[in-house]
DNA sequence: TGTACATCAGTGAACGCGCGTTCACTGATGTAC
DNA sequence: TGTACATCAGTGAACGCGCGTTCACTGATGTAC
């Protein structure tokens, strides 16, 4: 029963979006091809059609993920927001809220997974990279287009800043919300904090 | 062969300190009981002399782990600097350095596990916080004792945002280093050289 | 202090189970003529 | 435009392998008398 182009590529998709979800819920290591392959509605065999490898669909799975991800903050921060609240403090409150520590499969997949990231070869790394380097440009031209803007190297450097300290915040936050959930939400806290502090000065 | 308490109690930390190693280097479930046991040089069978199951020992490991980092930040954080450098801005340096950064077995645990500990049990991420909790002690009771030292709170809040931005930066370094090494280092230098600054203006 | 026995940290083999990968087979699609 | 055939995305079963866990056994230690 062979498909049409279109479909193949479909389904494709599909299995890239059923690793993406997986893959954040439960990390690369703690997922299997089997999980994979039902999920996007298929039997595991038919896996090495689209794939040589699990390397290989954790590799596009990782770049999917964060340019999923990066699409969402491209959308929030070109929303214009009730009050004249700053649409990138805007985001920053719905990033560092319990609800997207909570929400896994549907959060940001350079947080779900950068830990995971450490521990993979090169050609995942550079997926990685490049989702990364993609975030830091949305932010850094966000930034350089603020009324207080300095230089786009400065522009570029806020934007490493602000992705270090969000993503390290909610990865420190899930890390000890079971165990912990006042110190969870007290990081959570004190980092956006933080940036409402730094944003009103600006 | 039954042996001495003492000898078991030793036996007991081998263990523990094997796992912590590994557990660094590869994440809790990249290693196996197997490779634990016999790089603390026993078979693999005895492991449950010691341990009721594998989650156990992760926790356990775990604690021990950040406290082993813990007690070197504070060693860093005693010692006095040639030339009139801060100690804390020295140790810094140090974490945020590429010999860090490569370095996952004798490295930062926090920085290492929190992405594998947020997909973890209740115990596993209590003692995670708890190792967490102690370090931003040791962060902010040095904060406290700075000649320009603010409320107790603010200290804390201090403590909070240093452990994020070094821990954040460092897992995002792993993350892209064989991807994309410039990038890595960029990371590093940005969070480091703004340490640096903030630290002068205090 | 000596003796007899329970304890328990080891060993090494075995157990199910899930994993990544392979393979023979199917049958609709796309291509060559 | 029709026909004949190669292609290839599916299925479902099988493969080794490594994992966490269990178990029978060993023999020195620690304890009860």
């Amino acid at each position: 029963m062979k498909l049409t182009k279109k479909q193949a590529a479909e389904n494709r998709q599909s299995i890239i979006n059923a690793a993406g979800q997986l893959f954040r819920e439960r990390g690369f290591d703690g997922v299997g091809l089997d999980d994979i392959m039902k999920t996007a509605g298929f039997t595991h065999g038919g896996f090495y059609n689209h794939f040589s490898s699990k390397e290989m669909l954790t590799a596009t799975a990782t770049l999917s993920g964060i340019r999923h991800s990066n699409s969402v903050i491209t959308q929030a921060l070109s929303q214009q927001t009730k009050s004249n609240e700053s649409p990138l403090l805007c985001f920053f409150k719905r990033y560092l809220s319990k609800k997207h520590r909570d929400d896994l499969s549907d959060g940001c997949t350079i947080a779900s997974l950068a830990g995971d990231a450490a521990r993979q070869n090169e050609q995942v790394q550079a997926s990685f990279a490049q989702g990364v380097n993609e975030e830091l440009d949305i932010l850094a031209s966000y930034v350089a287009a603020m009324p207080a803007a300095g230089t786009a190297a400065s522009a570029r450097e806020s934007a490493i800043h602000m992705l270090v300290e969000t993503t390290g915040a909610i990865i420190l936050a899930r890390a000890v919300a079971k165990g912990n959930p006042s110190l969870s939400e007290e990081i959570l806290e004190t980092i956006y904090t933080d940036f409402q502090i730094h944003m009103k000065h600006e």
